[in-house]
DNA sequence: ACCTGAACACCGTTCAAGT
DNA sequence: ACCTGAACACCGTTCAAGT
């Protein structure tokens, strides 16, 4: 018997964080429409009703997985450009909707109401405010940028399906799946990218980089 | 007894479009959450296992809702420019997510399904394609376009309580709900949007038009 | 062809009872 | 303080039975 194992932390402890931990897990595992009470319980290694004693109820259940998820955002140290900044934590948002799938869908419900969240909007609005841009502004930009983000993230899962295939698979599936000649716009499309794969990250790019652009030009030495 | 009334229509005729349409307006009316099929039944004085008589499931239902939500988007005149139709569709889905505050949420996950999404698609693509994008670039710019348009309405509705209160009101809240000093940046926007609210078409057109220029500059004319 | 009644398998949640 | 067992009010859905 040791007298402490490498592995300090004891696994039979229920807390508060272990449960959002198993519920995330569940959530990426088997997606989270899965994630049910009596699911989480049982991998847990106890009953439903024992939940109650760490969380509230499914609700706060969720808004916990909310506050973990978004605090997994990287928000780029504050010496970083601002341009660089949003650039960096746009890529660090969309390789977490790579971790978890069912983050993007969370976020959009309980972004304002977790204090991760208001921690994330504050570093963003600061590094808007020091380059210039007055409160009003900076809001709008804040708003815009972020629309732009969580945005793409669910119309990009539109074009690729769930399933593990690839967008030249989806655009061919797309393209047979219309009436012939019904579509011819789509369907040229949907050729295009049969072809050639969508790539996902120049698309997103594009997009971005407009609104920065945009942006850069309300600053005040700009 | 009349030959024909003026409402030609029985009333007491069920149908899936009468499903459709009820369950429509009992979204309207007390939230997507509330519609579930014992009260959408109620609703039209049936039982709810008859229902399953007009739609397969509640899948279905749902994906009769997008289809329908979808076909009430206004898609401008082919000889319209391209530009203005591209802003024409924006605003009308802005305006159809004031009529239907849970449509943006089914159009994200049902659009490309519904026979209405893919004409939806072909028309934009159309639009795009007309004026001399290549496929490819025509679906880019169709995916950056809507991921702003319907990620803006997600972050919008998170900047504005769903209840009836105005962008000042909760910049207010908010204000009043950051703890003292903790979060500056956040606090000076909250309070710049409490004493001036923020306007919602000038905030979406700021981004949307930033779009519209990128995307113009890839036009072999321009 | 359309509707009803009753049932089924599942939810989230509560609460008295245990330890 | 934490867990269990049993119940409750609700879901979506199925199916035999009616008309």
């Amino acid at each position: 018997m040791p007298r402490r194992a490498h592995n300090d932390e004891r696994r039979e402890t229920l807390n508060r964080d272990r449960v959002l931990r198993t519920a995330m897990a569940v959530a990426d595992e088997r997606g989270i429409e899965t994630l049910t009470m009596r699911e989480l319980a049982g991998r847990l290694g106890i009953e439903a009703a024992s939940l109650y004693n760490h969380v509230s109820g499914k609700d706060d259940l969720l808004a916990g997985m909310a506050d973990l998820v978004i605090a997994e955002i990287d928000l780029p140290s504050e010496d970083s450009g601002w341009r660089e900044a949003m650039r960096r934590r746009a890529m660090s948002a969309r390789e977490l909707f790579e971790r978890h799938g069912w983050a993007a869908a969370l976020i959009d419900t309980r972004m304002q109401a977790q204090p991760s969240g208001l921690a994330y909007a504050d570093r963003v609005l600061g590094t808007l405010l020091r380059v210039g841009l007055s409160p009003a502004v900076a809001g709008n930009a804040f708003l815009v940028l972020d629309s732009y983000i969580y945005g793409y993230e669910r119309q990009r899962t539109i074009l690729s399906r769930d399933d593990g295939g690839d967008s030249t698979d989806t655009a061919q599936e797309v393209g047979d799946a219309i009436p012939p000649g019904a579509f011819p716009a789509l369907a040229a499309v949907a050729a295009a990218y049969a072809k050639q794969p969508f790539d996902e990250d120049a698309g997103f790019a594009f997009g971005l980089e407009l609104l920065l652009d945009g942006i850069e030009r309300l600053l005040p030495t700009g």
